[in-house]
DNA sequence: AATTTATGTCAACATAGCTGACATATTCGA
DNA sequence: TCGAATATGTCAGCTATGTTGACATAAATT
């Protein structure tokens, strides 16, 4: 039998169905959430094609301007990448004046990282273009539709991952593997 | 003054006020998305580490096995990617049997992709806990607020990128730069 | 017959992850 | 006080996935 290659319509088990709602898949959020946040990522994106960054400085900006004084761990623990990972693009960033270090009052061993005034700059700029598109997708939403944004994007995130600034003391179990 | 590395207090230009609602700019939404999306594509990629494939086949697999039959140009059209990158994760999963290509029946030159059943078992396997994972975070949600997320997440998305199966007779100034 | 279109492919490069191994400074516990 | 643990940095190399540019082939179009 003619079956070598790939290009023959009566081929084996070729499906020609779509993927419809088979199992009670919600499919259409799914695709939603791809589009939506590849989008949401575009606008900082094309700012940052200007400066020379990327989107790994682009969350470290953001993070240590949330968060001014946080630690080295403490940002590692939000991205959830490796040191080896951060440290391209912090060393990038310290360098060219964004961020700077501060040794911890406490605990000398730490770095805790501040924004600088250009720092802040790039964060603000950065989110503006985000910050509207998000305005303009909740416009026609009233307080209760909002809320359920809130809702829906909280509970999508596993619960380990605390809400605001994390709490410092159990800071352990963060990198080693 | 004493100022060369970055470890020093009383540097000139550190802030430490964390950026707040400056400019009224929603912070916490942009937040919410990043770690939304972040665990949102988290639960396929456990599974694709084991099958050796990655993200981009994730793709590629979902939105054959949603449209059987669609031309490359359609799909690198919604996955804006240039084809040279598409070509990579496409050719191993053609050459693993995940999806086929079939000559287009009217235009001979096209490629039409389909899933096999195994393309099929796959994408269902990656969207599985995805979509728990909504259900989940929808589970508080009446109605209209489910309606409220997908109106947002609609209007997140570039107003260029059509909603359903795309008009197959526009797909003209595709990908030529 | 010449051109355009749909697709494929080679080669080189950039970004941003990863692992493993090791160095340094500092703190902590026995 | 000394050794272990901790916080951070760094070197080297690998992988995944995106990019450009150039060129090839087959089929459709004019």
């Amino acid at each position: 039998m003619s079956h070598t290659g790939a290009i023959n319509p009566e081929s084996d088990e070729i499906l020609d169905q779509p993927m419809g709602q088979a199992d009670g898949i919600d499919f259409e959020i799914i695709e939603l959430l791809f589009f939506a946040y590849r989008d949401f990522i575009s606008d900082p994106d094309a700012i940052l094609d200007t400066s020379g960054f990327g989107r790994a400085h682009h969350r470290v900006v953001h993070f240590v301007n949330r968060e001014p004084g946080l630690t080295v761990a403490a940002l590692l623990d939000t991205l959830k990448i490796t040191k080896q990972s951060l440290a391209r693009v912090l060393k990038q960033l310290i360098d060219s004046g964004y961020i700077a270090q501060v040794a911890g009052p406490e605990d000398r061993r730490q770095r805790r990282l501040f924004p600088t005034a250009r720092g802040r700059d790039l964060a603000l700029a950065l989110a503006r273009p985000q910050s509207c598109r998000i305005a303009n997708a909740m416009e026609g939403l009233d307080e209760s539709g909002r809320a359920a944004v809130k809702t829906f994007l909280s509970g999508m995130i596993n619960s380990a991952n605390r809400s605001g600034a994390a709490d410092q003391s159990d800071a352990k179990e963060g990198q080693h593997r």
